[in-house]
DNA sequence: GAATTACTGTTGCATTTGCAACAAAGGGGG
DNA sequence: CCCCCTTTGTTGCAAATGCAACAGTAATTC
């Protein structure tokens, strides 16, 4: 995907735009599948948005306990300021997921006032909005699925969400493996195994591979 | 507080802010500790800017569990567009902590050019984005804490942080009572409760009303 | 200042979850 | 095709958490 068809460049067209990326500068990378792409910490002033491909962040507390934080798709944004804070943060690191490009540029480029006085440059702070906008979505769905007090709870409502996401007429389908929905629920993985089996017995999910389907359970309890 | 003040009209001065004011046209109202103020399903197009007091954003589920999703001080700005997604995302609310006054806006006149053309609309729409980065930070950290496994990590997750942010010199409290506190870490009470009197006894936490103190533990672990 | 209500703190017991270990089933790469 | 490695699925047992009930204390209201 060229910069330019980026969502941040959304309404500025041709001749805009290129001067636009000379004024930004932005440095475009690409990664492969499992590849490191940054440490957070890194990203002091710098916001990642990923032009194709998707990536996850991840932690790995002092146990070597992995979290998820978050699963990042095309089009979604990444940086210090657009989430985790300052403190003994332990390392957050970005990996690259499916094969990705990358655009990385200054969030102070963005927001600051250009010499060139780009009459659309304003126009990229309301995409970058936008983006944000959409990235606080994200989050509250997160923190809506982590809310849940048990692991059955959790799981469902995180497949919810997927559902709710997925177009008519697709299979729903997570961005994980098992094993890597656990860490994302931050739960124990043979706990949510044994909480999925007992939902497929129970003629409440359809679960195979990555595709799944919720189904309205009979009865409403356990 | 005047609305000339708030963090949004940062940079803005005197007249321009006033005339944005007027462009903007906010409605600002008053609440009273405890008082409901909305739910986020009718902030479609709305911006809440706490100007003073405080709120919290709660979600009671079918069993009437509690969950306080986040804690809203001072500058801090809710709305639709700004977490929650739609769905059947059952009533969240917003309700008054302490006596607040709270500017509503309409987000589009925002990010809309305006017709009088207000020069300093653009850096309104940047001190928007300042605000909006600084509540995906605050997400992000209670996403940190909600993603520790077990009580005790939480709960130390979460004072850890209400510690860094305090000043020298100030005894950090928490902006709960102990019984909204499980609510926020979604955990059972009493279970809560459990581990902060373990968490004493061993000397590694001080704790009494709301302010607190964390003491290095002296062997790390149990 | 008496009454009411909310919050704190504790405990025994039931349930859920984590942990470890294992077998079996995919899924590339040579 | 075979080997290696990751993932899936299962289980018994230990540990953590939820739940309910209760007593005591603080906070609020009238």
């Amino acid at each position: 995907m060229r910069p330019e068809e980026n969502i941040l460049f959304k309404g500025v067209s041709g001749e805009d735009c290129k001067r636009m990326i000379k004024c930004f500068n932005p440095e475009i990378r690409r990664f492969r599948s499992g590849g490191h792409i940054t440490y957070l910490t890194e990203c002091r002033d710098i916001i990642g948005i990923i032009l194709s491909g998707s990536a996850i962040m991840v932690r790995y507390d002092i146990n070597g306990v992995r979290t998820i934080i978050e699963s990042i798709e095309t089009q979604g944004i990444f940086g210090e300021t657009i989430s985790s804070a300052d403190s003994r943060h332990d390392n957050i690191e970005i990996v690259c997921e499916k094969d990705c490009e990358i655009m990385f540029v200054k969030k102070s480029e963005i927001t600051k006032r250009c010499e060139n006085a780009c009459l659309c440059h304003s126009r990229v702070v309301e995409n970058l909005l936008e983006l944000m906008s959409e990235k606080t979505r994200l989050l509250s769905e997160r923190i809506e699925v982590l809310s849940q007090r048990t692991i059955k709870e959790r799981l469902i409502s995180y497949l919810q969400i997927v559902s709710d996401k997925t177009p008519d007429g697709v299979s729903p389908q997570i961005p994980f493996s098992t094993t890597a929905l656990s860490d994302y629920l931050c739960v124990n993985r043979s706990a949510l195994q044994r909480e999925i089996s007992k939902l497929k017995r129970n003629g409440e999910l359809v679960f195979s591979k990555r595709k799944f389907r919720l189904l309205r359970n009979p009865d409403d309890d356990n």
